[in-house]
DNA sequence: TAGCACATGTAACTTGTTACATGATTAG
DNA sequence: CTAATCATGTAACAAGTTACATGTGCTA
């Protein structure tokens, strides 16, 4: 059992759902900091199965569609999923292909340096705004329903409020990066005067 | 050329370099955000040097050690360097297991929990102070020399100043979580009375 | 005398991505 | 008529990790 297969059984665990919509809802809410395609879940789920973490039933679909298969958590998986939470967790690599390029901006063009860095701040703007939008859906959600499993909804809301402090750092420092290149060229200038 | 390579040149753009040297430099600066084992480097290297992106010159060891090669950037790997900087980045998945616990952590016992996230604030502490260090180093070094290539050092600072931040947005983060899973038993108790 | 620093590499394995495959329905 | 949505999968490839391999000199 890898990563993946977690991040499914927890998913599973919420509500039952099908390959395909688990892939739609990973990439709705899991997208910009897990992406994951479902030619890697499908695999994943017949590993699920052979271990004994889910159950499957097959619900054949009107208007001639191909047939669904809805996974469902089973204890073992709950047990199984509860005992990876638990376990202590190796550092993140943070992996920013974006941060490497910064490393080494110094042997590029400035000036065409700054349209990459308005581009990226776009990008995590954007992805801000996303993120706040569905902390809101989440947050309604949560006050529409009194009972039930609430703390699983709380759990999602902390997600939402990393990702967007995650975003808004990133575009904070972008900005810092930016005003140091657009000053460094104001400097520039000066010089050849 | 994949993003690795262009790590590698980007450092070989600042000094040459052998293999093992490189390693180190990589494992002391960008561990955290980005690992790299050894046994990555050398057939990357291997690659640029077919490419003609680097150089390398054979360099007999002292004490009988193994010959060190040491690798230098040509031009052409200088301008691959840069168009590589200057291309457009896709956007970056974060991949951080500990948010994927995060979002099923309702199923775990919440005073494990607590330990957990103990845990990790500590190990973020650990690396901010480490980062915050680097910085101040490099600080120094950027005043000790007034002449030179300045700009990859300012670089190199941008670089810390956001892993500095980035760590501060996560252990601020870890304390709001712990905090609710504190105030919550606390909230149990009373209701238990 | 055990382990670490130096120095370079190969091979097997795991994980993730891209391309391919099928096939009906519905909206623009 | 083209693209998107629904729904599941396989296969080839790229990237990254772990284990193995070699060999000396220094330190605890």
């Amino acid at each position: 059992m890898n990563t993946l297969a977690y991040i499914l059984l927890g998913i599973l665990a919420r509500e039952p759902l099908s390959g395909y919509d688990l892939a739609r809802l990973l990439k709705k809410h899991f997208g910009p900091f897990w992406a994951i395609s479902h030619t890697q879940i499908y695999p994943a789920l017949a590993q699920l199965v052979e271990a004994g973490f889910t159950t499957y039933e097959i619900i054949e679909q009107q208007a001639r569609r191909p047939d669904k298969k809805i996974y469902q958590i089973t204890e073992a998986g709950q047990g199984a999923l509860r005992a990876w939470v638990e376990a202590p967790t190796s550092p993140t690599v943070i992996r920013d292909e974006f941060l490497l390029k910064a490393y080494s901006l110094w042997v590029a063009d400035p000036e065409h340096m700054q349209g990459i860095f308005r581009e990226q701040i776009a990008l995590h703007q954007e992805r801000l705004f996303m993120h706040e939008q569905e902390l809101e859906a989440k947050r309604t959600k949560y006050l529409a329903m009194s009972q039930g499993n609430s703390e699983s909804l709380v759990m999602a809301e902390l997600i939402f409020k990393y990702t967007i402090s995650y975003e808004q750092n990133y575009v904070s420092w972008c900005n810092g990066v930016l005003h140091y290149l657009e000053q460094r060229e104001e400097a520039h200038r000066v010089e050849e005067i």
